[in-house]
DNA sequence: AAGATACTGAAGCAACAACTTCAGTATTGT
DNA sequence: ACAATACTGAAGTTGTTGCTTCAGTATCTT
């Protein structure tokens, strides 16, 4: 379970909750607790354990449990999984876009 | 409503489903009708239209309606849009590797 | 003009998402 | 030992998604 390739669908869900993008941005300054991570976010323990979660199974953070604290740290298997997703369609939406520039290049010469 | 900025959340959203990674796939290689995408998906007609909204709410297709024919094809800026957001956040979590290879490397030194 | 085509809109439905509460179970500090 | 801390797990609630069906409305085509 530990080394699944990451699953896309899972990432960009994860990615698409404002609450869980907050989480990843507090633990780009440092890793913390789960009940450090609930503070500032309003909402229950239980709820952030859930999103971490969704997270730990996009790859994007990691907890482990160290005495009775989960102590959580980004994993950058996740962003490295959206980066070469992202650059390998680029190459394919650049194509499309050169294609679609003589289309309408040649449009031009014959109206 | 055409030039609203793009909302994060309906992006990521928007890429998370797998039948609307497969209708941009498909718009990469050129522009097509509702029901020419609908053929290949085996879902209905309006359930298209429905993902299509989805698309052109995160600015990631444009349609436009001739005659009888909803035209269907890329849109950049929503790719844009996601290329922005990765690059913004991998500095900070550069930053943040390089941080925690430091405590790392500091912990060996102070076991 | 009449039929075929290409959507459009409203309504409904089952599954899932983001929460909650509440009742535990380990660990730690005194 | 005892209380406080830090989660954990199960179950329930509410809202959202991804679909469907069905009944239109335009726009071709002949």
């Amino acid at each position: 379970m530990r080394d699944r390739p990451i699953d896309i669908n899972r990432l960009f869900h994860a990615l698409g909750d404002p609450t869980r993008r907050a989480i990843l941005d507090r633990l780009v300054e440092r890793p913390a607790s789960v009940s450090r991570l609930a503070e500032p976010l309003g909402i229950t323990l239980t709820a952030v354990v859930q999103h971490l979660q969704i997270l730990e199974d996009a790859r994007l953070v990691h907890t482990e449990k160290l005495g009775r604290v989960r102590v959580c740290r980004l994993e950058t298997a996740g962003f490295r999984a959206l980066e070469q997703w992202t650059r390998n369609h680029r190459t394919a939406w650049e194509r499309k876009l050169d294609r679609f520039a003589e289309l309408l290049s040649e449009e031009d010469k014959n109206p």
